[in-house]
RNA sequence: GGUCCUGUAGUCUAGUGGUUACGACGCCUCGUUUACACCGAGGAAAUCACCAGUUCGAUUCUGGUCAGGACCACCA
């Protein structure tokens, strides 16, 4: 079906725009063109989850992307703007558990991973229309071998990529594997980083104890939430300005049941009014617990084995999962009159994010990237990266502050990138870098490297006999994601390119994945170039629902982009998404009303420019304009220059506002009002040179004007501009010529004098054509006079 | 607990050390004006969160209070 044309449109329509947009999603328009001498501008698109439509927050944001995108096309820069899809880790799993109603350890890998491929395979290309419908300009939305081709996280070219960092960062001596405790989520049966583990005020209880002290056989009392890990306890403390207490300082407790000697210290982190104010510090309790024992010098008591039940160590609590044991154990006490009392409290319990699921710190091992060597690196780097805002650069600072463990990146999972890794022994094979490695259901390459003791001593081959056992942990998703601006820009793959491309222009993306996405791919950036991986990023803040609250399922307030662009179509959405604020600066709230509003503005447009195309456009500019024109051609040159120096800080709200502005309330209700007659002229009350004045600035402005909001709403100044003769996706932006004009403030004083006039009319009951007598025209505006004269045919 | 942000008509917001605080959505009245009724003209609706201070003057600056939000954090 062919482009709507302009007179056949009474209202826009979203059937324009489904035609419009199908034929772009076909086009390949703007396809990258790596062989350009133009300058390129790389945009790091965020690669969202492909099994879930997209959401409010998907639509608002990949509409100003594509503000950016179209805007930097017409500065003149070859423009890098690929669609990715995120297919890698949990939410794969757990959609492919739920669909398929199967558990991941329980049907085995290589058949769970055909489960997850299946629901892949199965997931509808509902986000990839969506974002066709919105008008996104992606460089191309076919995936292919060609730079700004669709990517998946999950093909082999992409998991390729993460496999060859992870080989160099290993011989680099960055890699390590250590026995540490853990975040454990027993759910999943993996470990989680510290950015996946949220915290819940969930109920519990207090239980105070009874412990005895060995050197005096006095009793005390110690509280504690976790009466489960009495076994593994390391330390009994105190805090020192606790007078209860002092004279237990270098005493020995003896546990309850377990009757182990514990030491007895004070420390400060023992609060005084905190249950009896002497703490049991255990290997497993939770965070604090860890950093203590790692400060101390405590060997740990591991005593929660992998799958969330209790082991050997917890005596008659082995094998049984942690809740019931602390049911059991509290049974135990009460027996022996152990226990004084129980007290419920509300405790701040870490729950694993994805799953939900309370965490539990035991000690496994695990590959480390190191980081914490490097924090004063990436802050340095941090300073080079432009933040738009400026203020979102806290979040990065604020977060490598805290960061205080290296980032732990293998998982127990199963659809993710394999650690490229295999083991006989004392021996550790590492294969080349650039292809594709499943090492759990593969042998190592003939030519893959052998290290022992980080010493590399010759090739497989070397080893004929030699029975290589596949590592099987896999990488943590932000060790992938981590990447993408690397494989976006060719990576390994095209280096003279990369090389051109590197940094990448532009990182878009929501704060709360500041401290994940952004963070680890500075870092993973910097191990790899040295460099700084982006120029500037734009962080984004929320969509909230109409009355600003989160949009969440739970609470049935979610709008539903889909059904936006059903009813409302792509142009108003995207209108409204730069009118209704600086989503960098504050959360936007989504109103169906103000969505369909914004049609207003698009029908508006339209009608403008129905009505300036029937007169005939003249030839080229003429000898003179006028003082009205001139002084609208002045103020659209303003415009012009505030909307460029806005658009470079990523700003598209302000140009957008001034612009709606300019279209309603100067230019229709005052502008064209006053120069209709004019470019009529059909009395010829005006001389020819005045009335192609009139004619020449209409369709001056009015091009001016589709250029302007080109970026924002693509679709109605595409077809607009094409009858004009303009192939606007081809335009380059205006530059503005200012003049020394400094009467625009004239603007204003002849739409005062408008209103006036009009008024007087209602009031006079005079309808708006016939004759007023006895309006003066001001004297400052004696230059515009005739216009003003035949408007309101004033005598 | 710490850090930061926000608080302007029913809703969402702009803006400012100084006469009647911008606009949008919604609401009301009138009007079929020949680009547009997805229109035009007009109207109602805000003690600019509260308290104190600086100032001739504060919605705007400072401090505090309250409310909401975000991020961070070692409560056994």
């Amino acid at each position: 079906m062919p482009i709507p044309k302009l007179k056949d449109i009474k209202n826009w329509s979203v059937e324009f725009e489904n035609q419009i947009t199908s034929i772009w999603k076909e086009s390949d328009q703007f396809a990258f063109n790596e062989n350009t001498k133009k300058k390129i501008y790389s945009i790091d698109t965020p690669p969202p989850y492909i099994n879930t439509p997209i959401h409010m927050g998907h639509a608002v944001t990949y509409s100003y992307m594509d503000f950016f995108a179209r805007y930097k096309r017409m500065q003149g820069f070859e423009v890098l703007f690929p669609l990715g899809l995120d297919r890698n880790g949990l939410p794969i799993e757990m959609g492919a558990e739920k669909k398929f109603g199967i558990t991941s350890f329980v049907v085995g890998r290589e058949k769970f991973i055909e489960y997850c491929e299946k629901l892949l395979a199965e997931t509808s290309v509902e986000s990839i229309d969506s974002f066709a419908k919105l008008g996104i300009s992606f460089s191309s939305y076919k995936q292919g071998k060609s730079i700004g081709s669709v990517y998946l996280t999950d093909a082999p070219e992409y998991r390729s990529v993460t496999q060859a960092t992870f080989i160099e960062l290993y011989k680099k001596g960055l890699v390590y594997e250590d026995n540490r405790i853990n975040n454990w989520d027993p759910k999943l049966r993996t470990t989680v980083a510290d950015a996946e583990i949220d915290y819940k005020e969930l109920p519990s209880n207090f239980n105070d104890i009874k412990w005895k002290i060995k050197e005096t056989g006095e009793v005390v009392v110690i509280g504690t939430t976790r009466p489960e890990l009495i076994c593994a306890c390391g330390m009994v403390i105190f805090n020192p300005k606790d007078e209860r207490y002092t004279h237990l300082e270098g005493k020995t407790a003896i546990s309850p049941i377990f009757e182990e000697e514990i030491p007895i210290s004070a420390h400060p982190l023992a609060q005084i009014d905190k249950g009896t104010g002497l703490v049991m510090m255990c290997s497993a309790g939770d965070l604090s617990d860890i950093q203590f024992f790692r400060e101390m010098g405590l060997k740990t008591k591991i005593s929660i084995n992998q799958n969330g039940t209790m082991n050997e160590r917890a005596g008659f609590l082995q094998g049984i999962k942690i809740k019931e044991a602390r049911q059991k154990i509290i049974e135990t006490l009460k027996e022996k009159g152990l226990l004084v009392k129980q007290v419920p409290i509300t405790h701040r319990t870490p729950i694993s994010e994805r799953s939900g699921a309370e965490i539990e710190f035991i000690e496994m091992k695990e590959f480390y990237l190191k980081q914490l060597e490097f924090k004063e690196d990436l802050r340095t780097i941090a300073k080079k990266i432009n933040f738009f805002p400026p203020e979102s650069k806290k979040i990065l600072d604020d977060w490598i502050d805290s960061v205080s463990i290296d980032w732990p990146i293998s998982r127990r999972r199963y659809y993710a990138t394999p650690i490229p890794l295999w083991y006989a022994e004392d021996l550790v094979a590492l294969p080349i870098p650039g292809e594709y490695h499943v090492p759990w259901k593969e042998s190592p390459q003939e030519e893959a490297e052998v290290f022992k003791a980080g010493k590399r001593i010759g090739i497989v081959k070397d080893f004929p006999k030699t029975d290589w056992k596949g590592e099987e942990r896999v990488f943590d998703t932000w060790f992938d994601s981590s990447i993408s601006e690397l494989v976006l820009l060719k990576y390994k793959e095209n280096n003279e390119f990369f090389k051109r491309a590197y940094p990448a222009s532009l990182r878009p993306q929501g704060k709360e994945i500041v401290r994940t996405w952004l963070y680890y791919t500075i870092l993973r950036g910097y191990l790899e170039t040295g460099k700084p991986c982006f120029e500037n990023t734009w962080i984004h803040q929320h969509i909230l629902d109409e009355k600003g609250r989160k949009m969440s399922k739970s609470l049935g307030n979610t709008i539903d982009p889909q059904e936006l662009l059903r009813d409302y179509g792509a142009e108003a959405l995207r209108l409204w998404s730069a009118e209704e604020g600086d989503i960098s600066r504050q959360d936007l709230s989504c109103s169906k009303d103000k969505i369909k509003a914004e049609l207003k503005t698009i029908t508006k447009i339209i009608n403008v420019a129905k009505f300036i195309m029937q007169f005939e456009k003249p030839k080229g500019k003429p000898k003179s304009v006028t003082p009205l024109d001139q002084l609208m051609i002045d103020y659209m040159e303003e415009i012009t220059k505030s909307t460029e120096q806005c658009y470079d800080n990523y700003d598209f709200w302000h140009p957008t506002l001034k612009l709606r502005h300019f279209l309603w309330e100067v230019f229709a209700s005052h502008y064209l009002e006053l120069v209709k007659n004019r470019a009529y002229n059909l009395e010829k009350k005006f001389s020819d040179l005045e009335s192609e004045s009139a004619r020449y600035t209409l369709y001056y402005l009015l091009e001016r004007y589709l250029l302007l909001v080109y970026p924002v709403i693509p679709q109605v100044t595409t077809v607009i501009a094409k009858e004009l003769g303009i192939e606007i996706a081809k335009e380059s932006f205006p530059k503005a010529i200012l003049s020394k004009n400094d009467g625009l403030e004239n603007i204003e004083k002849i739409m005062t004098f408008n209103k006036e006039v009009w008024k007087d009319k209602k009031d006079k009951n005079i309808p708006l054509r016939e004759k007023l007598s006895g309006k003066e025209i001001p004297e400052n505006l004696k230059a515009y006079a005739i216009d003003l004269q035949a408007c309101h045919n004033l005598v």
